[in-house]
DNA sequence: ACTATATGTGAAAGCGGTAACATATTTCAG
DNA sequence: CTGAAATATGTTACCGCTTTCACATATAGT
């Protein structure tokens, strides 16, 4: 059916090692043959099978990438910038998605190792059970690189690229306190993931540090889905003493405020300011000029491709690298303090 | 370095084949063996090589997927859709995205065909040379299942699930007239691509059908892209005999759409009615309501898998089928006709 | 006891390449 | 003109696994 190495070779009359040499660039041919065999690869549309080669070589220059969303920015932007380094080293990369499942994930690192990948980069899924899981077994017992890209859970035994949440929340959280905002309020991710528990962190150094009181009252716990971020932010809109700000510690849950502010026709910043963690491309791009912490997401794609190509490139088992990356404060505006707010809705 | 089926043997102390035979399920293994060598699997931590196997069968069980862009909700669905049905049949699937790049095409249906991928399923990305395009015919040349999943180039030769551009379009404009709208603008998609025109299409006969003459100048030729589709409605709303709605073609474009509404304080569906095609689930997730037709993608990837799975299964070469499904009409009232408008505005 | 039939296992070929080694054939300095 | 170095090509083993095929043993049937 195919065309084989030997189909060429024997169109040719030479010996397949000799077109593995053309095809390689390997050793000597004469000018004369390799044209030839040139020819007839063409004429026979002939593509050399990634299989064989794998097989023969025991290299299949293939890394594996698991990612829990493909639809979320952050994770679309993180596999553009690992595939634009990728491409440059001629790797293949084979993509997998687990939606948040811990078991597909499992099934993802099984399916890789069968595929023999040389490398993987993951952004580990969140599942109760954190550290230890059978995944992180799995993950041990592939006994190739590994690079994690910020994520969850929180695996020490891997060299990773990881964004300083604490920062973020910190830098973001004082944004508000400079604007003005005294009574912030957060909603965090799911507390047992530790980008949840660091953003909060962040936010509560922030307002220490500027002598501010943390009020639990203000602490919201949140689970990264939007639906519980809507509730959360309508509960906060017709609360008392309502905060003026609110920081949200992810992109989708941002989503989810903002269709509660949407509804209830909360103008921003007049109203109400807000800075989300991660970006929400679309609000800014229509205009509605979102404040966010800024996960530089392509670059922390071709940082963990960059590690990755290090570790396969030392034949020794690297020690393990973590490389954390300071988040960026993008200002929209939408964490200005409007002192108007405070006039109407009583006390301060 | 890695473990294979003989280090299994050897250890167990049967040949590799019976091994073989008990990864298989094939032939006779007596219950006994059968344990051992599970038991000597788990603890070597060995798992099949699917290079190896992939040779020995000439079977990959290994999909091609080529999408244009990663981050559009469109092509996310469909991947979906592709996956969830491939996973439930154990099928490996690659995944390239060309960013709608000729070249990164080309070269992804390369890297599958070194792959030995057995089928692929391929959302043509656009380009002028349209038809027999160097793209074309290495596509032809793969010599396996190929099915189109839409797109914006028309390949007669092959297999796929379309979206019935021209109904969509005619149902979405169809929805304006019955609002009560007569002076309905379209932005086009670039118009060298399939599905514009098809759309623009649509548009003509859903007014010629409701004796609403066609207006050229109400007949904007957009590119797919935001910005343009931004500035269009810019001088939309500037216009002098202004449109009440617009029919935008796409789902990227209909961002620049609203962006621009919002820059100018445009209320939908007060000052403008808009319907767009494709979704953009953020705008109704936080509230905004914009009507849409919908290309199911999902059901768009989980048929074109199931059609593929078809080709797979039966020897001879199928005959090229092409499915067309109709795209729904989802109004969520930003369709509607508000009387009001013309009276500020002028004439009717 | 003596074929039939069913079970269990090993030996060996092959999948499509690569690479080490062997064997020509040139080329060119001395 | 000769022999060593350089160039050109062929031979062969092997990568890890599947898959006949053949052989050995067991169980059954008469």
């Amino acid at each position: 059916m195919t065309v084989t190495i030997n189909d060429i070779a024997a169109q040719v009359g030479v010996s397949h090692a000799t077109v593995s040499r053309v095809l390689n660039n390997s050793g000597y041919v004469k000018d004369e043959t390799r044209e030839k065999v040139i020819a007839v690869i063409k004429e026979l549309n002939y593509t050399p099978s990634a299989i064989a080669r794998s097989l023969s070589t025991s290299k299949t220059n293939t890394i594996g990438v698991i990612v829990p969303d493909i639809n979320n920015l952050f994770f679309g932007e993180i596999i553009k910038g690992i595939t634009e380094i990728a491409d440059n080293h001629n790797l293949n990369i084979i993509l997998c998605v687990t939606d948040e499942d811990k078991d597909k994930e499992l099934k993802a690192i099984n399916v890789l190792k069968q595929q023999r990948i040389q490398g993987l980069i993951i952004t580990p899924t969140f599942y109760k059970e954190s550290t230890n899981s059978e995944n992180l077994n799995a993950l041990k017992n592939l006994g190739i690189p590994i690079i994690l890209i910020d994520g969850h859970v929180e695996y020490l035994e891997f060299s990773g690229v990881f964004i300083d949440h604490i920062k973020g929340a910190y830098d973001g959280t004082t944004a508000l306190i400079k604007a003005g905002h005294k009574k912030i309020a957060i909603i965090t991710g799911d507390m047992k993931s530790r980008p949840a528990k660091e953003r909060l962190l962040g936010y509560k150094k922030a307002l220490q540090a500027n002598n501010i009181p943390i009020n639990d009252e203000y602490i919201f716990y949140g689970d990264y889905k939007y639906q519980t971020s809507y509730e959360i932010t309508k509960g906060i809109l017709k609360m008392d003493n309502r905060p003026t700000a609110i920081f949200v510690s992810s992109n989708t849950m941002t989503i989810g405020s903002i269709k509660a502010f949407y509804e209830e026709k909360v103008n921003i910043p007049n109203d109400m300011a807000i800075i989300g963690f991660d970006k929400v491309d679309i609000f800014n791009i229509i205009g509605m000029n979102i404040s966010f912490i800024n996960g530089p997401s392509i670059e922390l794609g071709r940082i963990g491709m960059n590690m990755l190509l290090e570790c396969l490139k030392s034949k020794e088992p690297s020690e393990i690298k973590r490389v954390t990356i300071l988040p960026e404060l993008i200002l929209k505006g939408s964490e200005k303090y409007i002192k108007d707010v405070n006039k109407y809705k009583g006390e301060d």
